[in-house]
DNA sequence: AATCATAAACGATCACAAACGATCATTTCT
DNA sequence: AGAAATGATCGTTTGTGATCGTTTATGATT
């Protein structure tokens, strides 16, 4: 990757969130760290980021934080890592030219880094995604129409989209709230909704889901495992849970943190 | 390949994708490193490229790129002062709880920074409209599906959608390529197809348009004079134009720049 | 609370490879 | 034939990655 490119990939993350360590940029450009270390100096005395320990951060100050591009509230600072990981490997399985739906959501708002150098056809029904793409990559931004809900940061309507009628995605990447033997589970109930109509619209179902979703299970249940194509899990998944999968026949890919990036545990649904 | 050609592929290389490799450009046409070099020198001079090393990239990278909080191009900065004198006269029609549809573009964008403390439900295909709304307002935001064009951050669809074809406003807000006898004018035969759409689903039309747009007339008619309820322009109105407005039922208003910021010179339509 | 131990981050240096510019030979078009 | 453009070669410059020792943060112990 070339140098103006990785400038382009780093100002995108650091705009996108408080702070980028050196080790994320590293992953995401695929280079050194002294490679890293220079660009975020050149980047620094050119003024348009600051240079932070460990990495580098944004010039704005939260206080200013227009929100789109410092999307969701507060938690999720914790699994930022593995999350980072798991989406990875979701945008990995992408070719350029691809269509693909991304359901909203902190798992799958972490895909967008990595899609800085892709040129596929995004549908999301999150606005922070969708903002993102468009000032960060070349990829094409397809919305649905509707309201948009600030605590989700989603659109969402009561209608029939057209736009989402005629749009279909070889695949589509969601995270969960929960996942169990009954199937991906959605705490509200307008999620549900959204989220069922995306479904008839994109062959394979791959979901973004750390090991914790696997024991917590909310009421309201989304679609059965066997509409799900692929899992992107960590390594701390339960065998019993693992086996759950592969009975029913979904393919289970496990995202690791930094060492060896990606495995292989389940025969493929190439 | 002649030379003119490959500019012609080298251009739109940069502008495809966020760098042009030497080595792409190579493949591409099938001639020599040392030519495609000569030819990215000359562009470069040419001010039609940036040359960065390894190859070249396009004079306005993604990175600094429009988007949130820094919308539309370059141009539009002298007027800008008059426009948001527009913008004000037309929030101030605007109450809390109304509903409003937001025609996006360059003067209307200008009306997100009066709605700051407004609680209004508003209906726009600008992004960066929506984006600053959601960021900095309480209005509640709602969006039609489709494709996000960059080049003028709106969103367009070429189906009908049920999001908009549920939302009925009492006024819609639009500013104008151009206005004269004829009515409205519109340069791109996609953006009049949109604006259509939008015109159906509110009751008064206002348009904000400052006085040099009476000058400008494109061949595409977007809607009849009779049409419009109100525009907003400035001081600087041709008595011959505002008499066109007024003798077809159109109310006037002018906003000053500064001084005394609006002015009432024909009936209203309250 | 202060100190120490450990790990992470940093800056500097060096070797290597890629990219570059200049020069010259070759081709192409008039 | 002559001018312009192209391609190849070579020396130079620049960016990159690895390794080193040093500095800084963290958290564990007393």
């Amino acid at each position: 990757m070339h140098e103006s490119e990785r400038h382009r990939v780093i100002l995108a993350a650091v705009q996108a969130r408080p702070v980028a360590t050196v080790q994320e940029l590293v992953e995401l450009t695929d280079t050194s760290e002294a490679t890293i270390r220079r660009d975020i100096a050149a980047l620094h005395v050119q003024g348009r980021l600051r240079r932070v320990r460990g990495g580098a951060e944004a010039l704005t100050p939260p206080t200013q934080g227009n929100l789109v591009g410092r999307p969701f509230s507060v938690n999720e600072t914790i699994n930022i890592g593995l999350k980072r990981a798991i989406a990875k490997v979701a945008v990995d399985l992408c070719a350029d030219g691809d269509s693909i739906i991304i359901n909203g959501g902190t798992t799958t708002y972490q895909m967008v880094f990595h899609l800085v150098n892709r040129r596929c056809q995004v549908f999301t029904n999150s606005f922070p995604i969708a903002s993102h793409l468009l000032g960060h990559s070349k990829n094409s931004v397809i919305v649905p129409g509707g309201t948009i809900y600030r605590e989700q940061n989603i659109i969402l309507s009561p209608f029939e989209s057209d736009v989402t009628k005629h749009f279909y995605a070889r695949r589509m990447f969601m995270g969960a709230q929960g996942i169990g033997p009954h199937g991906l589970t959605e705490a509200d109930p307008l999620l549900i909704q959204a989220e069922q109509k995306l479904l008839n619209q994109a062959d394979e179902l791959v979901v973004l889901a750390d090991s914790s979703k696997f024991r917590q299970r909310s009421s309201l249940i989304l679609c059965k495992l066997e509409r799900i194509h692929m899992v992107i899990t960590d390594r701390n998944i339960r065998d019993e849970d693992r086996q759950m999968l592969e009975e029913r026949g979904v393919a289970i890919r496990i995202a690791g943190p930094s060492d060896n990036a990606e495995e292989e545990v389940s025969p493929s649904v190439a």
